[in-house]
DNA sequence: TTGTTTTTGCAACCCGGTTGCATTGTGTAT
DNA sequence: ATACACAATGCAACCGGGTTGCAAAAACAA
């Protein structure tokens, strides 16, 4: 079952939510997948993303990414298709906070219509 | 009623959930507040913040905030204390997407401890 | 006062996330 | 092969935020 939801993830461009893995394997149970994302997630092999939709996405980590904070790719939204694109080019910005504020984590979502839904 | 939310909405240096607000006035219904944000955002007179808590935070918009996707602002939410700062001195930056994809809206949020957690 | 509209309260629902627990499956040592 | 230990799965239920329908209450106007 984690092979299936691995190669899943793996051949996907975009980000995927529990709720659309559960679409694709009509015969697994959504805590099996909730379970499943969580080990992945704790074991550093996927990441997750809050792109504001209110669901939380999730998308393998590439060889370049060490899940640190410092080093956060930013995700685009496309409000029409609901799919989260990981922008790895696009780093999130140095943000100057007010004193005695500490960053653990910046989260930069871009929304808008992508590509597919522009025609 | 209204009057008493935005009462509290306006005395608060930090956006407010909805389950916040609640809290506050145990004599009104949830559903009575809900309605009365709804109604507030249509009119402008609050804006909404997701910051990744999984709750939306609303604040009341300030003589320079137009609401408009173009000149909003970045945002901080204390994983501590679950507060949430509007940083109206940060901008957001500018992205660059690739060919096809058209921006909305820009999401900033940054995660840390605030400074009244810091200590 | 009567009638109309707005606001409120109640109850219920939806949906994503989460957990407890029993069952099934896998692997290992005897 | 058997027995045992542990991991993975399925089921059911719960939680909490958001949302809506509907009827009662309040505000307003004629």
């Amino acid at each position: 079952m984690r092979e299936l939801v691995l190669d899943l993830l793996l051949e996907q461009n975009v980000a995927l939510s529990l709720s659309e893995i559960e679409d694709k394997f009509d015969q697994a149970d959504r805590s099996t997948l909730y379970r499943t994302l969580k080990t992945f997630e704790e074991n550093k092999v996927i990441h997750s993303v809050d792109d504001g939709s209110g669901m939380i996405k999730y998308a393998v980590c590439k060889d370049t990414c060490s899940c640190n904070p410092s080093e956060l790719h930013a995700h685009f939204h496309c409000v029409k298709c609901k799919k989260t694109y990981c922008l790895t080019d696009v780093p999130v910005p140095e943000v100057n906070l007010p004193h005695g504020f500490s960053i653990d984590y910046v989260n930069l979502v871009v929304k808008g219509v992508c590509v597919n839904c522009r025609k």
